[in-house]
DNA sequence: CAATACCCTCACGCGTACGTAAGGGTTGGT
DNA sequence: ACCAACCCTTACGTACGCGTGAGGGTATTG
């Protein structure tokens, strides 16, 4: 009876109600935040994150390493290497004070405040581009099944004109230039 | 006088009015495209690509070559790897008719819809928990400029309690489990 | 004919974020 | 004591999307 991070094992810290308390193995780390045991070790490589070692050199991890983990992946999320993670970190652990750590974090984090509005600025162009794609590849449906790839240039079934260009670039196939080489 | 594509070169074609029709040398056409030559060199033998030929062997493209490669990036951008393209175009040449490939295209476009969707949700939701936690890090301006991180937990300067998990993290410095190791 | 400014085809290199295997300890239950 | 299930370190491997020469033609100007 016992199973506190592990299915089998509870170093220490146990059956106490709650199990924020008890130190997690790497592997337990790993699973509670879905990343695999080999990225735990390279973001403690990295310096991302730190541990504690049991006197058997296990690893073991409080509950700050899990919020720390997720805190990391969702940085990955907002497009941050881990690099930039690492600066992130050394800027607010090089700050002689708080103030001056907590302006340098919202510095970075405005940048990618920036960043990220850009970035779904452009996933929205991109999807309102896919959405008329889609529309448009609709009509397909009615096209003659037989009909070939070479036809669609002088197809009428479609509301829009020209086509996309998400559609029309698919259409460029095993082609070439229209005028080969060589002048005259 | 003569600059069709490259600044002093025009292989063919030329001085016409429009000059979608003069065949552009791959230096011209990543330049139009805002990519390296390397990465066109690169699509094309990834078949993402065809060109003619000089008789100098030069690669020769049309303005289709263009569409085409601007279409590679906007996959690219919706996160679709070159060898995602690939296949996407394989199916397409695949396909005996022109509806059954565009039906293809379709399904792909229609899965890739949704995961940009979910993805903008996704940085949606990161964007706004930016907000947040820079709106809370506005308070550190009022905090004494001396104050070390250690303090930041028994800080009560700020409007929301508990701190954002962006913010949160961020203060989990040079430190390790609260109860070393060893059990009792 | 020389000088540029391009282009060609290999083919190895690189940075990121891990995967994976090797060889060998540690933990905890029975 | 023994075993299964973990863990440790070290270190090479992988997938992507190009970057970067090397060595050698080609095209256009003067």
């Amino acid at each position: 009876m016992s199973l506190s991070a592990s299915r089998l094992r509870l170093p220490l810290a146990s059956c106490e109600g709650h199990e924020d308390q008890a130190p997690l193995q790497v592997g337990d780390l790993a699973r509670e935040v879905g990343r695999s045991v080999r990225a735990i070790h390279l973001y403690e490589e990295l310096g991302l994150l730190k541990s504690a070692r049991s006197k058997g050199r296990f690893r073991l991890f409080d509950a700050d390493a899990v919020m720390r983990v997720r805190w990391i992946a969702k940085l990955q999320d907002l497009g941050l290497s881990l690099g930039e993670i690492q600066s992130i970190i050394k800027n607010v652990d090089e700050s002689a004070s708080a103030p001056s750590a907590m302006k340098l974090l919202r510095d970075t984090y405005r940048e990618k405040l920036a960043a990220t509005a850009a970035q779904i600025a452009r996933l929205r162009a991109l999807e309102s581009e896919l959405a008329m794609s889609l529309s448009y590849l609709e009509t397909c449906d009615a096209c003659d099944p037989a009909r070939l790839m070479h036809a669609c240039s002088s197809c009428d079934l479609h509301d829009c004109r020209p086509p996309p260009e998400l559609v029309a670039a698919a259409h460029t196939g095993p082609r070439a230039v229209a005028h080969p080489p060589e002048k005259s």
